[in-house]
DNA sequence: CGTTTTTGACCCGCGC
DNA sequence: GCGCGGGTCAAAAACG
């Protein structure tokens, strides 16, 4: 399962986002991040009403109960399959979820309108942005039966169908986040026609294994960004898998940063190994986001762009 | 031994 | 008609 390979995770520069240049990962990912955060906290957007009034609620609690009580690590999104033309929100809101799906413009210059004609299953869709740990969320049980490499995108997609009836035509697709491998694009397609599972579901367990698995304990997905008197460090995924995406590097740990920087000469930023201490400060600061925790300043500027180190 | 995963082949809709 | 990309099938392998 080289696909699960954390060293894929992590060597952004070397594979990730072979298709787009350093400037845009930045801006993308940072894009990304500002829109999940805004996801974390209004997890539910106004998308074209497939449902009325509290049937949507009910319906995605069905698929992820944990959502009406927390929420934080999960996004539900909803599109309709034949939005009108104009339908702009929907597309930007696809724009601020998957950034490079809609990067190609000439793939998705006709995203208004559905690509191919529906299939006899292709009802309806929702898509959740779910992190690795609010997979379990999902109570139904899935068998998966295909899986295949998206143009884009460097991880495959995998296709999953209802395991508890050979006749439920309930459809789930995987797919990992290109701007934070720590989260899962799902997609559901069809709804299941029967109440309740009857079998426990595996595959959330086994995602998580995979990711776990293919997680180095020594290493982190992480991007930097840097203003005129400040640098501040994102996790693109956490690395304990908390629900928290973002912290920020204060100046206490710029040491060992570079150190670590010092370490891996010939390494891209986001390939850096820490050590456990790192590790350890970094978990910490879970719960933090960029608004309530202060932008760090450094008194040692020349020792930034992290470039000149060598 | 039943269930699930893997994976290459196949199918389908679309653009050229 | 042909090639591409996405979705599905199905046989073999792996799993529990």
């Amino acid at each position: 399962m080289e696909d699960w390979g954390f060293q894929d995770i992590v060597t952004g520069s070397s594979g990730d986002f072979s298709n787009i240049s350093n400037t845009d990962i930045d801006q993308k990912s940072f894009l990304g991040f500002s829109s999940l955060q805004q996801f974390d906290y209004e997890f539910v957007y106004d998308f074209p009403k497939i449902f009325e009034g509290d049937e949507l609620e009910e319906l995605y609690k069905s698929f992820c109960p944990t959502v009406a009580n927390s929420g934080p690590a999960q996004t539900v999104l909803q599109f309709e399959e034949e939005s009108p033309p104009g339908s702009t929100v929907i597309q930007e809101k696809k724009a601020q979820c998957f950034p490079s799906e809609t990067s190609d413009s000439t793939t998705r210059a006709t995203a208004h309108k559905p690509r191919y004609k529906r299939r006899k299953n292709e009802h309806k869709r929702r898509v959740v942005q779910v992190y690795v740990e609010g997979i379990s969320s999902d109570v139904w049980a899935w068998r998966k039966y295909g899986q295949k490499p998206i143009k884009g995108s460097p991880y495959p997609r995998s296709y999953y169908r209802c395991s508890s009836s050979k006749e439920c035509i309930a459809r789930k697709q995987v797919e990992q986040s290109c701007t934070d491998p720590g989260m899962f694009n799902i997609t559901y397609t069809a709804e299941h026609n029967h109440s309740q599972p009857t079998r426990r579901n595996s595959l959330a367990g086994t995602i998580r294994q995979k990711f776990l698995a293919s997680r180095s304990p020594n290493r982190i997905n992480i991007k930097l960004e840097r203003t005129e008197d400040s640098i501040s460090c994102s996790k693109l995924s956490a690395p304990f898998l908390s629900t928290e995406t973002e912290a920020l590097l204060p100046s206490s740990i710029e040491e060992d940063f570079l150190q670590a920087k010092c370490n891996q000469e010939g390494k891209e930023d986001d390939e850096l190994i820490f050590s456990d201490d790192f590790f350890s400060w970094l978990e910490e600061f879970d719960g933090f986001n960029s608004d309530t925790l202060p932008i760090s300043s450094h008194s040692s500027a020349q020792q930034f762009p992290l470039s000149s180190c060598s």
